[in-house]
DNA sequence: GCGTTTTTGACAATCATTATCGTTGCCACG
DNA sequence: CGTGGCAACGATAATGATTGTCAAAAACGC
């Protein structure tokens, strides 16, 4: 505790993570990832993939989602606050920005004295394609 | 079967489960409702507390939060489509509307050919006594 | 290279929710 | 008023994702 160092190390299992995670698109559960870090030959535990996620979605590095369904979903995706418009047929998935919304939820938080704030939107709906 | 009837019951546990969140506050988790009925000396088993809710939910009578926590929390709330602000630390929740919010919401997933919209906001904060 | 400290990973534990399935009680009709 | 059908109930077990544990392995600084 001498140190006072980030004390973050680069092992391979997370390179392999967040490879992995650059390459896919759309929502992927952990366990997901893990099944597929697993099909390419990387040995990695599921409770790594697991502190792995926690720690990028810490960083702002990558995205979740807690879907009705239950599991959580996790997505590399661009830098900025934004949110997600998902069809509850397919799954698919866009990356819809709401800066309104983003000063709305502020100023309301704001208006009852709250500090420290953040929030939470999901759209749903039926894509396109799966609508016919 | 050659009824056709809506087939909702009207039983005892429904309207103690029903009666109980009209006179709570706040969200409470299904687990806390079922206790709470226990020490009312209402005998209601956990897993009708549990499809009770559901139907409740479904019928659009009870509001339900998914916060990061994990576990589900269900309440009364007005008619209205409306939002949370959560406080983080205590749980004190307020009601907020946001029409704006609403029709933005609409409108981003109509852009996309969305159909058979909703969507889910929640805005997390800690509340002015908390703060200090 | 060496020691320290983080990280890993297999497994068990947790915990809310859901399924099961025999029993109970509501409701309608005779 | 009695009865039968059918939905609701409820105790328990099952599910399944996530988190905790802890010894062993690996990475980083020197």
């Amino acid at each position: 505790m001498t140190e006072s160092s980030a004390a973050v190390r680069n092992t391979r299992q997370r390179s392999a993570v967040s490879a992995l995670l650059g390459e896919m698109e759309g929502f992927h559960s952990a366990q997901d990832l893990h099944a597929m870090l697993r099909q390419r030959g990387e040995r990695v535990g599921l409770t790594t993939v697991y502190r792995t996620l926690q720690g990028l979605a810490d960083a702002g590095e990558i995205d979740v989602m807690r879907p009705p369904g239950g599991e959580h979903l996790y997505r590399r995706c661009s830098e900025g606050h934004h949110h997600h418009l998902v069809c509850r047929v397919c799954g698919r998935t866009v990356e819809v920005a709401g800066p309104a919304v983003e000063s709305w939820a502020d100023r309301v938080a704001a208006q009852h004295g709250y500090a420290d704030v953040s929030h939470t939107l999901e759209i749903f709906g039926t894509c396109p394609t799966c609508v016919r």
